[in-house]
DNA sequence: CGTATTTGACCGGCGC
DNA sequence: GCGCCGGTCAAATACG
């Protein structure tokens, strides 16, 4: 069960590289650790960092602790704990912040909200990028993990890698191969991948996905990328941010139309 | 017992 | 200069 590169299928990866050219991606992490916040974060916060910008279909995982409003992220590879939650203006769902906890001083962090077009739809933002090469199986994360897998209620709430490789943000190969796969076979809903294995999880849950045209068969191409770009006003700003994404944005796009899975990663 | 999650408070930046 | 908003930390609580 490793989850390696959990970005759902219907994301809209987008990188924000607004500074991306004054510090180095991973070495913009001021990380002196966790401690002296303010100052430093809210600095790289705003100004020079890089985000990544991934849409996925969720539905709230009742997990035990999330209190309804809580959205449970899709697991990526990585290990990510919830330091803080805080109500958006423009959103009426809380945005959750997450940091990684694959490693200790890993600067990476994501913001996971739900989108106010689509309820169903989680919007993760990543920053930073991760210190580490993998999710190491270390610190606390696998070790709870690891044992329940995804039997523990309260712990799916949140992110956890079980085991897996394969980072989000960065370009990892295995992504591509992944998709690639995927596209391949055109059988994305099947996906028996483990990238996607928290899918099986999802429609167990809830029927989101089948709500999805992406999942139902693949039929509504230009209906699926309504979905998956609705371009609310929520998307909008965001893309607007986003200006013309770069060659750094990855679209993932439904692969029976022709189209078929586009990872691009920068 | 240890670790993760939750919630409130604090800080800094930005806009008006 | 003041107010608002977003982001992060820290303490407390819950769960495994």
């Amino acid at each position: 069960m490793d989850r390696r590169f959990n970005i759902n299928p219907l994301i809209t990866e987008q990188e924000e590289n607004d500074n991306s050219a004054q510090e180095s991606g991973p070495e913009s992490p001021p990380s002196n650790d966790m401690k002296m916040p303010s100052t430093s974060s809210t600095k790289r916060s705003k100004k020079a960092m890089q985000k990544r910008v991934v849409t996925a279909p969720i539905k709230d995982l009742e997990g035990s602790r999330l209190k309804g409003e809580n959205a449970s992220p899709p697991s990526d590879s990585w290990a990510w704990r919830k330091y803080g939650q805080k109500p958006i203006k423009g959103s009426p769902y809380p945005r959750g912040y997450y940091r990684c906890s694959s490693s200790k001083g890993c600067p990476a962090r994501k913001q996971v909200e739900r989108s106010k077009v689509d309820p169903r739809m989680l919007v993760i933002t990543y920053s930073c990028e991760h210190n580490h090469p993998s999710p190491p199986p270390s610190r606390s994360n696998n070790h709870h993990k690891n044992h329940h897998n995804s039997s523990s209620p309260k712990h799916n709430t949140s992110t956890k890698p079980e085991g897996s490789t394969t980072q989000p943000d960065n370009t990892e190969p295995e992504y591509e191969e992944k998709f690639t796969d995927l596209g391949n076979d055109g059988s994305l809903i099947s996906t028996t991948s483990d990238e996607f294995s928290w899918f099986g999880e999802i429609e167990t849950t809830s029927s989101t996905i089948l709500e999805t045209p992406f999942f139902a068969e693949g039929e509504a191409d230009a209906d699926m990328a309504s979905m998956f770009f609705p371009m609310g006003d929520e998307d909008e700003s965001l893309f607007a941010d986003l200006g013309e994404l770069p060659e750094c944005s990855s679209v993932f796009r439904h692969q029976r139309s022709g189209v078929g899975p586009q990872v691009q990663i920068c």
